[in-house]
DNA sequence: ATGTGC
């Protein structure tokens, strides 16, 4: 099959892979993790497919220019992407890791089930709602001064706990332990550290959210018991990320890296694909700058964690000992990370380009916490919120095909100015009431870019990664209450 | 995603 409007062909592999083979100046295959409807779906969808292809022209790319079910159109790279490369040949890509970088997720478990608040959903939903800033613009009840803001640049979840948000245990169920090392302050832009100052502990709006739910379903006993998970169990699940200081970072370095785009010798089939050489100045700097946003990011969660803690077991009168609200995990799934991989049989250093896409590490991996060392990594895939959420768990097969990733949430179908056009005089709050979740959201204009309808089906996509083995799947859990930006 | 768009 031709790729419309293009000379890509498209070849299937197997039931959950397609492939485009390599063609002009693609340096590798493109591999497409869907089935035939998730594959005629995209086609119908976007252009993304074609942006698949244009990652594989990018120097020192490594294997295969990969993409999840959930792929959609983004900024260069598409959305569900992955690609690493090389570190001494290979380049880094603002596009690869997207506007916000370290956007990721956080779950907590509690020891009450659904019946003992079935009655208090949309008293929690206000409390939650009450506890943490959200919204465009919105502002923090934490102001920093700029020699502040730098120790949380630099230290992440780190910064949180010392001032007292959460525990040292909560560091050790976090990616990376919540700060990523390298991460120099100096090298952001004043724009960024300004718009940082006000953000810390700010939820921010889009697809971002707090959500209550509850395990509906367990699909394997022995990860749910090592993860603590149990059937009806109440969980909380915060998404969000680096707010307008990684969306700056984000915007200064690809203007920065425009100016020596030449640099790269090579001609890119698209602008956006911007990128400079890992072991350059720029490159240097991009990824030293990221990793101040990701700390960001992390910081962020761990505050925002601690009021929802506080907020969930204060409305209960429960004591949090008692109810738990412990961490299960916290993924980040937009980030790029040098990382040691297998490649034809020997070890090889890479950055590996996550941009809505989720590390997925297997058993045994010294990357996973040491309570989770024997089952693999917690992976959570957030759906959008009229549906469900999954936990999945890491495999050694995602390490040999897929650099260990897997999806990250149910992924557009529609634009967000297609999906306020499509949800035109519908109250998406009430609808949703009706299906029996509560919805308390800043702006109603949110509510209608993230319409359930303008999502994929998250159970079909985590559905493609469990059949390929790219992760398995451990819990769905369903949705109660919901607090939108 | 974003003090939403140059």
């Amino acid at each position: 099959m031709n790729l419309k409007g293009s000379k890509l062909r498209i070849e299937k592999i197997d039931e959950c892979r397609y492939r485009i083979p390599k063609t002009g100046k693609m340096r590798v295959d493109g591999v497409i993790y869907v089935d035939q409807k998730m594959m005629d779906e995209i086609i119908a969808t976007d252009e993304s497919l074609i942006q698949v292809a244009n990652v594989a022209h990018l120097p020192g790319i490594q294997k295969y220019s990969l993409a999840m079910p959930d792929i959609h159109w983004g900024y260069g790279f598409p959305i569900g992407g992955v690609a690493a490369m090389d570190v001494e040949q290979g380049v880094i890509s603002p596009g690869g890791v997207g506007y916000d970088i370290n956007c990721g997720c956080r779950l907590l478990i509690t020891r009450i089930s659904k019946k003992d608040i079935k009655d208090r959903i949309r008293e929690l939903v206000d409390a939650l709602f009450k506890a943490v800033p959200c919204g465009v613009g919105s502002k923090g009840k934490i102001k920093l001064s700029k020699n502040e803001e730098k120790k949380v640049l630099e230290q992440g979840s780190r910064w949180a706990v010392k001032e007292g948000f959460g525990t040292e245990e909560d560091i050790a169920r976090t990616e990376e332990g919540g700060m990523l090392k390298g991460a120099d302050p100096d090298l952001i832009s004043e724009r960024a550290l300004e718009r940082g100052k006000e953000q810390l502990g700010t939820l921010g709006a889009g697809n971002h959210f707090l959500e209550i739910g509850y395990v509906e379903e367990i699909f394997d006993e022995k990860t749910a018991r090592a993860f603590n998970l149990f059937k009806d169990q109440v969980t909380i699940l915060i998404h969000c990320g680096s707010r307008g200081l990684g969306h700056q970072i984000c915007d200064d370095f690809i203007r920065i890296m425009m100016k020596s785009i030449d640099e790269l010798g090579i001609e890119l089939p698209d602008r956006q694909l911007v990128s400079a050489y890992i072991k350059s100045k720029e490159g240097q700097a991009y990824l030293s700058a990221t990793a101040t946003a990701a700390n960001f990011a992390w910081a962020n969660r761990q505050i925002i964690m601690h009021w929802v803690r506080e907020a969930f077991s204060s409305t209960l009168a429960a004591n949090i000992d008692e109810i738990g609200l412990e961490l299960l995990y916290d993924v980040c799934h937009n980030i790029a990370k040098i990382e040691e991989h297998e490649i034809d049989g020997k070890k090889r250093k890479v950055c590996v380009h996550r941009k809505g896409a989720t590390r997925a590490f297997p058993p045994k991996h010294p990357d996973v916490p040491k309570i989770y060392r024997e089952v693999g990594q917690p992976v959570l895939i957030p759906g959008d919120m009229g549906t469900e959420s999954y936990v999945l768990v890491g495999t050694q097969k995602a390490m040999e095909d897929t650099f260990g990733s897997t999806c990250h949430g149910a992924g557009r179908i529609m634009s967000r100015s297609k999906a306020i056009k499509f949800t035109k005089g519908r109250a998406i709050q009430r609808e949703l009431e009706n299906k029996g979740i509560i919805v308390k959201a800043k702006g109603s204009k949110t509510l209608k870019e993230e319409a359930p309808e303008a999502y994929k089906d998250v159970s079909h996509v985590v559905d493609i990664v469990h059949k390929a083995g790219i992760s398995k799947k451990v819990a769905r859990i369903k949705p109660l209450g919901v607090v939108k930006g």
